[in-house]
DNA sequence: CGACCATTTGATATGGATCAAGCGATGTGG
DNA sequence: CCACATCGCTTGATCCATATCAAATGGTCG
């Protein structure tokens, strides 16, 4: 789900135009408040009116749904420049919390929005986000059809694309975070790391730290 | 998925200002090609350029995907007074059939998005559609965290909202097109049903017919 | 009627869940 | 500085929901 946002902080090619986020949160008329969350903490929770689009600065950020028994899904991990709260109605639809101690700069929708109507450069960007949004739900989907080893591949792939470190990732997420957005339990993926650390396919310095050994055989299990 | 779409033919109460998607299919600059498809006819393939959108006039379609092992999901299927074919880049990332011989309207993809740079209101309807289908994906997601169940009593719903007749579904689909979307195989979807049967939660006349005979049970069932 | 295809039903296998215990790192108080 | 509690993670044993394999049934169209 992490793949294909066009927002990380990532220096761009020069000449490259791409209509980044970083007109659309560094507009003038637009700069918001940008407050910091302690590990655990709740940006905003379902139901809630959602009056705010929120960046992240610095940290990570689960969304996530609970159902009636009490199984959670993560949605999404949302890590530094991505942007997130985009709902279809007045309220949102699932709940976020920061992973870690984060920086969220939170931005008035209505501002935006109002801006769009005036400025088509804005509209496009939100509809780039938003479609890219909806991007990473249909990886989502499709990730959730897998198998637990492909699973696992799949996010491990994720992360090693945002993360600067080609091949070394840090994850700033729990083993039961993992489990709830692959939608399987914390022992399927522990036993799944295990495994691939076995076979030499990755290696785990600490429970945390992650390094991908044999990236072709990744991207052959991730199919 | 087919749940929360502001854009079926339904009379909407007088005096109702919805922004519904009549007037950006209807908008004179915009009409578009209606065009037959038959049973199990491509509409687009996947990476294949996206010009245009579509609206399903008659009929019904379903949007999937395949892995390179030959597992097929299908992400959503689309009924009457759907629009479909939004893409975050220039391309299709999944592929459209019609499952039954259906009527679809296209528009030029540019005609639109050029259209809403000018028009804040079809600019909005764009944003609308495209969050619809955004909650509905997500809807998706936590469907395929259900038990089989749970899957096939939530699809049920989801169909009923659809159908005039509130109790009576019609599926267009095939047993096979149901278990690609639910992510189970047609032998569970098959006895899930007559499972739901044999309680009398619902009623199957035909295979393709579905009563729904205890709306709190299945109510119940769907979480 | 007979061939074909979709669906249902039955028997068995298996991947991942569940239940349970062990382990290692981190922190706290004596 | 060291017992000891705590928490997150790993590992082991068993169970179960759903997949898989296989066959029977039923509906449709020539």
């Amino acid at each position: 789900m992490l793949v294909r946002t066009a927002t990380t902080s990532e220096p761009r090619p020069a000449g490259h135009t791409a209509l980044g986020t970083e007109s659309m949160f560094g507009s003038v008329e637009l700069v918001g408040a940008s407050i910091p969350f302690a590990r655990g903490e709740e940006i905003y929770g379902e139901a809630e009116p959602a009056d705010y689009l929120y960046k992240v600065i610095k940290g990570s950020v689960r969304a996530y749904k609970v159902l009636h028994d009490g199984r959670r899904q993560i949605c999404a991990f949302y890590l530094p420049g991505d942007i997130f709260g985009f709902e279809a109605g007045e309220e949102h639809s699932f709940s976020a919390e920061a992973i870690a101690p984060s920086t969220i700069l939170l931005v008035k929708r209505n501002a935006v929005t109002a801006l769009a109507t005036k400025d088509p450069a804005i509209a496009r960007q939100l509809w780039t986000v938003t479609t890219a949004e909806l991007q990473k739900m249909q990886d989502h989907v499709m990730l959730l059809i897998k198998n637990a080893q492909e699973r696992v591949v799949s996010f491990l792939l994720q992360m090693a694309q945002h993360g600067p470190g080609a091949d070394e990732i840090e994850l700033p997420m729990s083993r039961q975070d993992i489990a709830d957005y692959l939608g399987l339990t914390i022992e399927t993926v522990s036993r799944t790391l295990t495994q691939l650390e076995t076979r030499a396919t990755i290696a785990l310095p600490t429970s945390r730290r992650i390094v991908l050994r044999d990236r072709s055989l990744l991207d052959r299990l991730n199919s």
